[in-house]
DNA sequence: ACCTGAACACCGTTCAAGT
DNA sequence: ACCTGAACACCGTTCAAGT
């Protein structure tokens, strides 16, 4: 008889559920945005993978933005701090084009690293590298300490702008629908626009990029504080 | 008898309910997000905001997104175009920050403003704008046609990480994590951290964000294609 | 200290049916 | 064509109660 006593619900798929831990709910919720995409990393979601209530999650990570950015912290691991370039220039646009890289590769997460920063130790050790690489090239220390900011902005800016029109074909059109707009810009009320024509939306996404790098390393070592 | 039957669901506070439009919609939207902050401008307070329900509103707004597009257009009204410094670069600073403005003063907007480009007058003439002070300073067509695009997104971008952090007090402390983890940092593995030090967070936002956009003003004056 | 069931207070979007 | 009730399929976060 007390073999056939209804034993509590079965958990077949995980035979020994692990301990939680803060490692293991953002190993967790890397492995399924990659499976599902971010918008399915939910905290309900994560904690049905893991076996447990939502409620549980909170004694380890604070809010959703924290989780994010836990995260995307992960990720990081992945950027190429060290390319193989000769000039210093060179080797700073292929870091930051890294950094793009791996934010291109999990859309959902580049949107939300715009608003949330990651500090831990991969983050620490790419603002090391851009610093590095701007003391390398001369640039006074007061504007690289403000220029790694911005490097960082038009890169997070550039993943999260493609990560949504990648998203769905909603997205797709309401692109198009700004390129029909700049088209249809008369030439009266906008003469610049239409001078420029199909300039303003000319080029691959990686050449604009490499050249918007430049322009903010350029500026960045070219222009003083007040 | 006729007199007292049970009159449908009286709606007091607005006398005459008056027909849907995508204008009154985006209206009240910006009305609602004024009063009680974006994240509380849902489709569903929304339609009850306009005494409907949520479904009717998909006849006007295609989602969410297009949605906050649609009011960050309308926003983009208040933006000063014509300030009145005698320097081109100046005057493009000052109609950047005039942007940045806007939307520092509607915290949720930025971050969506990220994602999502309005396509309406008020932001074709911002780019116009943007256009014929780059061209009166000399800038390359090719390099204003590029550069526009950056300054914009270092402008949105920035307002998106200040309206995080005035959000709510999580956020503010996230950022204080940011700061202690960069002071933090040790000597050996991060020397540039290190030498930089508070010099890496020195300076009010606004003179960071001036400075950044003549950076990038700069850069795109002098940074060629290719 | 760590964990959780259950609840609170909500969401966006679709679609068949009405006018 | 425009509008909507109702449903579908979910959310984040808190907190009292357990171990």
């Amino acid at each position: 008889m007390t073999s056939n006593a209804p034993r509590p619900r079965s958990r077949r798929e995980r035979p020994a559920k692990p301990a939680l831990s803060h490692e293991g709910i953002v190993d967790t919720a890397v492995r399924l945005m990659e499976s599902d995409g971010l918008q399915r990393v939910t905290m309900r979601r994560l904690a049905q993978e893991l076996d447990t209530g939502p409620a549980s999650l909170y004694v380890y990570v604070a809010n959703t933005d924290d989780l994010h950015a836990a995260m995307l912290e992960r990720l990081l691991g992945a950027v190429e701090l060290t390319p193989p370039a000769e000039d210093w220039r060179e080797r700073l646009v292929q870091v930051l084009a890294s950094y793009t890289h791996v934010l291109f590769a999990h859309p959902g997460l580049a949107r939300a690293a715009v608003a949330v920063r990651p500090n831990g130790p991969h983050y620490l050790a790419l603002v090391e590298t851009i610093l590095a690489l701007l003391h390398e090239g001369g640039v006074p220390d007061g504007q690289a300490a403000w220029g790694v900011d911005v490097l960082l902005q038009v890169a997070t800016a550039t993943a999260a702008e493609h990560a949504t029109r990648a998203a769905d074909g909603t997205s797709v059109r309401a692109h198009d629908d700004a390129i029909a707009a700049l088209r249809g810009a008369s030439a009266d009320r906008h003469p610049r626009i239409a001078a420029l024509g199909d300039d303003l939306y000319s080029g691959a996404p990686e050449q604009r990029l490499a050249w918007a790098f430049r322009a903010v390393i350029n500026g960045t070592g070219g222009t003083p504080r007040t």
